[in-house]
DNA sequence: TCAGCCAAAAATGAATGCAAATCTGAGGGG
DNA sequence: CCCCTCAGATTTGCATTCATTTTTGGCTGA
């Protein structure tokens, strides 16, 4: 059948998977030999452009020096310009008539509407996954979901995160829809370039009730409660949401409204 | 048509900004849409482009051809070559490395995967909408939701149908989230290519069950029951993605003949 | 007749060129 | 003293040009 044919082939999804790549390439770039997926300068400068944002190398509201990235890639304007284009379309930088482009300032307004966005995308994942998820996909979620209870129980951090990111993002490749994924890792991109984790470190309160809401999220997949885990999905990211506008507000000067030290 | 009309957007240029201070000063900068008014050959293609292929005058799967285009508006590639980067990265169309761009073809798999995300971020809306909705904007929403029903009781489906979009374009105004309703716009918009209207002219009684459904969110949005409403809206656009599968299975012509022009 | 191969033609991807707009900063007038 | 003006440097937006790559058409040979 033709038509399961030509659906079989999507495969493109703007995750920026690749990882940062901080060298030159002033000539050529290596190119492979026989991977297919790989040519197109344009690709390759619009992920890297947009780690580097991402990232936070240029202060929020700072200009983007057209002519300074383009040796720094080793590259001429247009594909440069052809991926600044498709950034402002994701919402990452604004472009400015005859003014050039300006690294987007996300203010706290903006960061609670995409923290309630995530939750809405997030609800709907836990709602498809319920659905969709297979046995196997769901032990896996289990044993992500106990390993981070022994991580919160020796108030390991780091391994909590992990686990906790990786639960978040199996249920979402659990949901099993590609435009699904490619939104939310777009507006995952767009919140962690405001570099926030809603961090328990400093609220150890926020911690504990997170872990139960992990107890509530397994529970309701596990009985497959694609309306239930919905809901309690939606919570938990607005309460991540809270958390994090706490923290801001009792230690504020981070990215949001930082000031824009130009070049 | 008229081509080379750039000419004619900047009729007046207002004053050229008082002492445009450099952004030393982030104390505020007030966002005016003054950068709408004026500017780019860019955005111009871009939008007209877009309105080219979701208006279905590109068959799916078509080369889109650029040379043609280049002419037709009267530009040479840049532009348009940027305007192709943008829509390839909304997933309109696919860039196929060294081969151009070619129609996005949508297949029954993705058409349900869109309205399922279309169902979560109305599901969000709704949400959204009861914490923060004014009554004024509910009443705005009551009034459409009788005048629907009445356009409902004398078979009229074009009212209906515009009294429907109506109101669910209202709640998402009303959840008052610009990530969010630009989001919705755009998926919006790559279903709409598919010519897809969940005609109830061929199912009465998914019109009744619709009528019946929107009784429902009226309802739950006038207790201001958010959970309950996400849900409703969630199953609403399940309820009209059914339809619109048994409709597609009962006359398969994609793509080629506009079958619904509905509004 | 038809598959395979090679050269011409066209298209794509990226670099460069150029007119217009913006930014800089020094000088003059109120 | 501060504000306004204006010429030069820089930047932006788009067109044009150049180097590959793909596609097309024709020819050879079996």
């Amino acid at each position: 059948m033709t038509l399961a044919d030509r659906e079989s082939e999507g495969a493109d999804s703007p995750i920026p998977l690749p990882a940062a790549l901080s060298d030159r390439a002033p000539a050529r770039l290596p190119a492979k030999p026989r991977e297919n997926l790989v040519h197109s300068l344009h690709d390759e400068v619009l992920a890297r452009l947009r780690d580097f944002i991402v990232e936070g190398n240029l202060a929020p509201g700072a200009r983007v020096p057209e002519r300074l990235l383009c040796e720094r890639f080793g590259i001429s304007r247009t594909p440069l310009r052809e991926a600044l284009k498709v950034l402002a379309s994701e919402g990452l930088i604004d472009l400015l008539p005859n003014r050039g482009a300006r690294v987007r300032r996300i203010g706290e307004r903006e960061i609670v509407e995409l923290f309630d966005v995530m939750g809405g995308l997030e609800a709907l994942a836990g709602r498809l996954a319920c659905e969709r998820i297979s046995e196997e996909a769901y032990a896996e979620i289990e044993r992500l979901h106990h390993d981070m209870y022994g991580h919160y129980l020796r108030r390991d951090l780091h391994g909590y995160f992990a686990c906790n990111q990786a639960i978040h993002d199996r249920i979402v490749q659990a949901a099993d829809n590609a435009p699904l994924s490619a939104t939310y890792a777009s507006f995952a991109g767009r919140l962690r370039r405001a570099r926030y984790s809603a961090n328990l470190d400093a609220n150890r309160d926020r911690w504990g009730e997170a872990m139960r809401e992990h107890e509530e999220i397994l529970d309701a997949l596990r009985r497959r409660a694609g309306a239930e885990l919905s809901d309690i999905l939606f919570r938990h990211l607005r309460n991540k949401r809270k958390a994090a506008a706490d923290r801001e507000a009792a230690a504020p000067a981070l990215g949001g409204v930082g000031t824009a030290e130009d070049a």
